[in-house]
DNA sequence: GTGCGAGCTGAACGCACGTTTAGCATACTG
DNA sequence: CAGTATGCTAAACGTGCGTTCAGCTCGCAC
């Protein structure tokens, strides 16, 4: 403890220490002095800049969701849409794995978000499932994909099988022996996710197109 | 509060507030006052019969891991595999609605236990992952699926999607508009994974086998 | 009917909590 | 150089925490 990470201000150092500390244990159950301990300044210093604790939580969200929003704008301009086909891009595992450090809070920080019934975190997942469907309907519109026969429920399922993979990450980890939330670990899951995607999950696996 | 539901033991009316309690805001922001209140007991009442706070979270532990054990033996006996092609059965998810009134504490629990880094969590994910590669094996074994590339990550994936349908209940009740962890929704949610996991996600939706 | 263990309570313990307050430096502003 | 806003701390506030303990009330064994 007693980081502070030199060159940030309190402020910031403090807003760190507690979005770490909320992602791991929960709001609940972290207590001010831990807070103020771990960014290496005085309880009181924390009150005097979010004014409670409940303030701190707030500002945590807004800068948490300000981060997520920066990611995911970015995500989705500068690569269109037919790579998604290929797998290649589109998945927010993917961005996570590609923008965050493996030990960042910041995975475990969106799990509390859409876990603990948080209107940020609704509102998050909300704007996550409207880009999905409007790039689901972009595709079927190109003729990239079939719009299946119930595309609110198709659209709801690819979203929530990209975002498992950041929510059990931890147990994955452990099942499969190597970390899936990095570079080289979401490669390997989303060739087979394409695979799946591509040709289900009961076949064609072994299909001539496999080159290895 | 002070239900006590009166035709349960003392012992189990404070273990079943402690688990809808630890289940909704997790268990180091619950105090042992509140799950007295809610239970109809005094407070040292809890301590008496569990030890301690932590005693009365690990019997917690311990019986949820029990109701889970039987739920998930007692689905993996009475049918066999050959249905899980169909998207019948074989989905944890499944299991869940139809064992679980939509107000059970239970996929609350579960998914602290999964996302806690709780070593009860990770045992459970562990023996479902086995139980998936399991199935996996035999049908491939009877020319009922084809192992793909990557059998694990194959196996992991499908653990993972069925998991999330569990884990984003709430956030996909606000976007669908119903809950998908009733009978009535898990059904409309299984038909549409059943024709991803047979044609993939791209094509194929509209296919003449469609009869509506 | 006396003794006793089990179930249970109310009051109290010391401790850590979130928060408030008074006051210390430092660095701009006039 | 005085005045003052800013960043920060030490100490203390009352509250609620987990836990302990003495003692109550049963129902059953002898």
């Amino acid at each position: 403890m007693r980081s502070r990470e030199s060159d940030l201000t309190a402020r910031a150092s403090i807003r760190n220490a507690a979005l770490a500390l909320f992602a791991e244990h929960g709001p609940g159950a972290v207590s001010v002095r831990q807070i103020a301990t771990t960014a290496g300044v005085s309880p009181a210093l924390v009150l005097h800049h979010f004014g409670s604790k409940a303030g701190l939580r707030e500002a945590v969200d807004e800068h948490v969701a300000g981060v997520f929003d920066e990611l995911f704008d970015a995500g989705s301009t500068d690569d269109a849409l037919p790579a998604l086909a290929d797998g290649d891009a589109g998945s927010i595992a993917q961005l996570f794995a590609e923008a965050f450090p493996p030990e960042s809070p910041l995975p475990a920080y969106l799990r509390r978000l859409l876990l603990s019934g948080d209107p940020a975190g609704t509102r998050l997942f909300q704007s996550w499932y409207d880009a999905t469907q409007a790039v689901f309907n972009q595709m079927v519109r190109e003729g990239l994909a079939t719009p299946g026969r119930d595309p609110a429920v198709r659209s709801a399922f690819a979203l929530a099988n990209d975002l498992a993979l950041i929510l059990l990450r931890g147990p994955l980890e452990h099942v499969l022996g190597f970390d899936p939330l990095t570079p080289a670990g979401i490669d390997r899951w989303a060739r087979e996710v394409t695979a799946v995607y591509r040709d289900g999950l009961w076949g064609a696996a072994a299909t001539p197109s496999a080159r290895k």
